[in-house]
DNA sequence: GTCTATATGTTGATAGAC
DNA sequence: GTCTATCAACATATAGAC
């Protein structure tokens, strides 16, 4: 929100670059993708932020509620891109449901579509929801379940749809796993194709129809194994 | 079943049961499998064990090294069953390689029959070794390779037996996401049946053989996939 | 071997000048 | 709004008595 435009403005303060407000949010999201809350510090993330510990305090309150702010911030458009690829998947298959590897694709690819200013590292966005998923603290759990929780919901329905038959418990054991697949790849020790070897990102392209591949097949087998759930579970193909 | 450890009594144990060494290396394993690295401190541990800080200190030298040997013990035995169980799943199948399935049981299942002492908790095994794949500092992926590195050298061989025609780059990435599979489902939010409702282990059992075919399935998937590697992957069946 | 006491640095948060 | 200065509580590690 832009600071409301007083009539008596004495100069034109001319902020060096950016406010310090998005500053901070910048920096709180680069350490704590890297390091954990932890070993998240008020002076690292300020001193990147290029400002105190007391402005970071006057913006948010407190480190808890400056990596909430980041958080908020940062997962909405990752929300969208996800919705967005539900929608279309299945409208795509309308009006039956969507098939099980078109919405795990709509869950996985927009997390590699993400692209913010060229100022950012360009994986930030997707290193920080990994981190949630394994930061130990409490506090980040209930973070995750705030900020991504209502869209987690939204892909489990869908799949319910898209498969039939399946004890529910079964089927969140499968798309629990699925997660972890895509959490591990991207907070893990994998090591990316060097964009400079791969310009064109047709290797990047690849590993992320493998992830899509692996969780897919996972998923299946396990909702449609015949020894868990004899004759009773199927995908429904249209 | 005892207190939970988390309880920060003023433990005067009387007899103190096994030596202080060992009381160190137990505590240290249970707060660092729940909490990770920065978040587990020599007084958290120290108290659990009921010692001091400068007891530690005296036995182990500094805080990574306390943690070290603590890995390098638990990791023993969990090295032993998963080495013993690829051995037997290529004696099966001897001459030829063993089959994708058996070798990622061999790996998986070890992991849910760790049984310590009665006064561990059940997972601390577990926990710790998902703890090494998702802690943020560099020590401690050092950590990781130093104590699962060998025997993890081993399956992705045992692997590359079993599949021909791979290339390894996309061997690697499928068992990188095998691993995933796993450590999520260890130190994600997965909530165990509760024991006294599946007294005999059943439900138990039904989640690990889910698990080993979740991973399975996405394994064979990826290293199978005609679209990447055309005729000339395939499973060798014998 | 184990303790108490202490050294030395870092943490998150606040007070108050400007 | 942003800073410097300061706080109490925490961190790891050590010194020396017993």
């Amino acid at each position: 929100m832009p600071p409301p435009a007083s009539a008596v403005r004495p100069v034109v303060t001319e902020a060096p670059q950016g406010d310090t407000k998005a500053r901070l949010l910048d920096a709180v999201v680069q350490i704590f993708a890297e390091q954990g809350f932890h070993a998240t510090s008020m002076r690292a993330v300020t001193q990147l932020a290029g400002t105190s510990v007391s402005a970071a305090n006057y913006h948010f309150g407190s480190k808890e509620e400056l990596l909430r702010a980041a958080l908020i911030q940062r997962a909405a458009p990752l929300n969208g891109l996800r919705l967005k690829a539900l929608a279309s998947a299945e409208a795509q298959t309308s009006p039956g449901p969507a098939r099980v590897k078109a919405i795990l694709e709509a869950f996985i690819v927009p997390l590699f579509e993400l692209r913010t200013d060229p100022q950012h590292q360009e994986d930030s966005g997707r290193a920080l929801a990994a981190r949630l998923y394994v930061d130990p603290p409490e506090l980040v759990k209930k973070m995750q379940q705030e900020v991504f929780g209502a869209v987690t919901a939204e892909f489990r329905e869908a799949l319910g749809r898209a498969v039939t038959g399946a004890d529910r418990e079964q089927l969140g054991l499968a798309l629990e796993l699925s997660f972890g697949v895509v959490v591990h790849l991207i907070s893990g020790r994998f090591v990316w194709p060097d964009p400079r070897v791969d310009p064109s990102g047709t290797k990047r392209k690849k590993v992320v129809d493998s992830l899509v591949s692996f969780a897919t097949a996972g998923l299946v087998a396990l909702v449609c194994d015949e020894q868990q759930n004899p004759k009773k579970v199927g995908i429904r193909k249209k």
